[in-house]
DNA sequence: AAATTTCTTAAGATTATCTTAAGGCGGCAT
DNA sequence: ATGCCGCCTTAAGATAATCTTAAGAAATTT
C-alpha cells in the first residue's frame, strides 16, 4: 500500500502543486486548505507524514503538529515563509523533523519525504507495503492499533469481539461475507461449529450500539441466506 | 482470467490504437467513446483499470474518475493532452493513480498499464488468476461478490436460491442446462430426486421478477425436453 | 476473591424462502 | 383431431434462516 501523505496549505495552488508531484510518485495524498480539516484526516486517514504551512487561517502549524504528536508518531516537515526566521527553530522543538522554506523546488520537496519515509518505515515496518490500520465509511471510523471506533465522532465503546466482527466487515466493504466466514476470521478456522449463533449475538449488539436496525440498517445489512455486509 | 482494461477516448482513433496494443498484450478491453457508455462499462463489466482521457463530449474524465472511485478501487491512468494546463493536471487530485501527456508511445503507456496491474493484483489477490465475479447479458448484471442483480439499470431482489440457479444459467449462456443439471449445481448431487418441480418454479418466479413472460421469453428461454437457456 | 464485563448458548418468535401438489395449458405424435 | 406428456401457474403448508432475549459461563478487572 501506498504511502499516505497529508498536505496543509492555505494557499490553494501551492497546496495543489505539492500534491501533484506526490501524486506522481504514487502517494496518497490528503490535502486540507485549513488546519481543522486537517486535523480530521489525522483522525480518520491512513498518514504516514505530513507537510505542514506555518501560516494557516484557523490553527498555525505548529500547533497541529503537536497535536499529531499526542497520538502518532510519523514525520512532519514544515513548510515556512523565508521570513519567518526565529519561528523556525521554534518549530522544530516541537517535533517537525524537517523543514522546508518558500519559494521551494516541488523536487526538492519530494525527496525530502522520501527521505523522511525512508527513516520512518525503517523503524515501523521492515516490509514495503503497509497494513491498513484505519478504515472509514460514511461516519464511521474503526482505528486498529487503539481498536477505537466512532460514529460521527461520537465513540462507541466496543468489545473486542464487535470490534473484530466489524472490522472483518468493514474491510470487505461492499462484499457479502458469510456468518461462517465471518466466524473463521474471528476466532480462527479450528475452532469452527456449525450449530452456533454467536456471530448473530454479536452483530446485534453491534447494530444496537450503532442504532442500526435490522430491518432498515444504514451499516450491517443482512443478505438473506448468503451473509452479512456494509454496503461500498 | 486476463485482466480487463477499459478505454475510453472520444478520439476513435487514439481508443483504437491503444486497443489493438493492449489487445496485443492480451488484455480484455472494453472500449467507450464517450463517458455515459464508459461508466455503463464499469457497473457491468469486470474491469481491473481504466485509462480515461480528460476531455469527453460528456462527462470530463475527472469526474469519471470519480465516480469510479466511488465503488471500486482498481487504478485509473488519465490521458491529457500537453496543452491542457496545470490546474488540469490538478485532475490527479480526484484519485487517479498515474497520467501520461498526449501524444504518448504506445508501449509507454503499456508499460505504466502493467506497472499500475502488479501494484493493484498485488494488494487484492496473491493469485493470478481473478475468479469471474460480474456477469452481464443484454441490460442483466449479476454481481456474485455482492449477490445483487439489476435489470436495466433497476436492482432485482432475488432469493439465495434464484440468485444462484440465475447465475448458473447465465454463466452457461448459450448452452442448454437440463433441470436436473441446474438442480444438482444448485443443491448438490446428493440432493437430488428425480420427481420434483422445484426449479421450475424457482424459473417461474424469476421470469416473473424480470418481467419475462414463458411464452416469449427474453431471457430464460425453455427448450422442449431438455432444459433451459439463456441466449448467447 | 469479588465484581464486572464480555461471551456463548439456547429457546421462542418472526419472517423469508422453499417445496409440494394439483389443476390448467399447449405442443407433439399417432 | 385427440390424447398424452411436459411445462406453466398458483397457493398453501413446510422448512429454514434470522432476530431477539435472557441467563449462565468464561474471562477480565478491581
Amino acid at each position: 500500500m501506498a504511502a499516505g501523505i497529508l498536505v496543509v496549505d492555505d494557499e490553494q495552488s501551492i497546496a495543489d502543486l505539492i500534491e501533484v508531484y506526490l501524486k506522481n510518485e504514487n502517494y496518497d495524498v490528503y490535502k486540507s486548505y485549513n488546519g481543522l480539516d486537517a486535523l480530521k484526516h489525522v483522525e480518520t486517514q491512513n498518514i504516514d507524514l505530513a507537510i505542514l504551512d506555518v501560516m494557516l487561517p484557523d490553527i498555525d502549524g505548529f500547533s497541529i503538529c503537536q497535536k499529531i504528536r499526542e497520538k502518532h508518531n510519523f514525520p512532519v516537515i514544515m513548510l515556512t515563509a523565508k521570513d519567518e526566521e526565529i519561528d523556525k527553530i521554534t518549530g522544530l522543538t516541537l517535533g517537525a523533523d524537517d523543514y522546508v522554506t518558500k519559494p521551494f523546488q516541488p523536487l526538492e520537496l519530494v525527496a525530502r519525504v522520501k527521505a523522511q519515509l525512508r527513516r520512518y518505515t525503517r523503524y515501523n515496518s521492515s516490509e514495503i507495503s503497509r497494513e491498513e490500520k484505519l478504515i472509514t465509511i460514511a461516519g464511521l471510523v474503526l482505528n486498529k492499533d487503539t481498536h477505537e471506533c466512532t460514529l460521527n465522532e461520537k465513540p462507541l465503546s466496543l468489545t473486542p469481539t464487535e470490534f473484530s466482527i466489524l472490522w472483518v466487515l468493514a474491510s470487505n466493504r461492499g462484499r457479502v461475507v458469510s456468518s461462517e466466514e465471518l466466524f473463521r476470521e474471528v476466532w480462527g478456522d479450528k475452532y469452527y461449529t456449525n450449530s452456533n449463533n454467536t456471530v448473530m449475538v454479536h452483530i446485534r449488539h453491534l447494530r444496537e450500539k450503532m442504532n442500526d436496525n435490522a430491518e432498515h440498517p444504514k451499516y450491517i445489512k443482512t443478505v438473506w441466506g448468503v451473509g452479512y455486509k456494509i454496503e461500498k
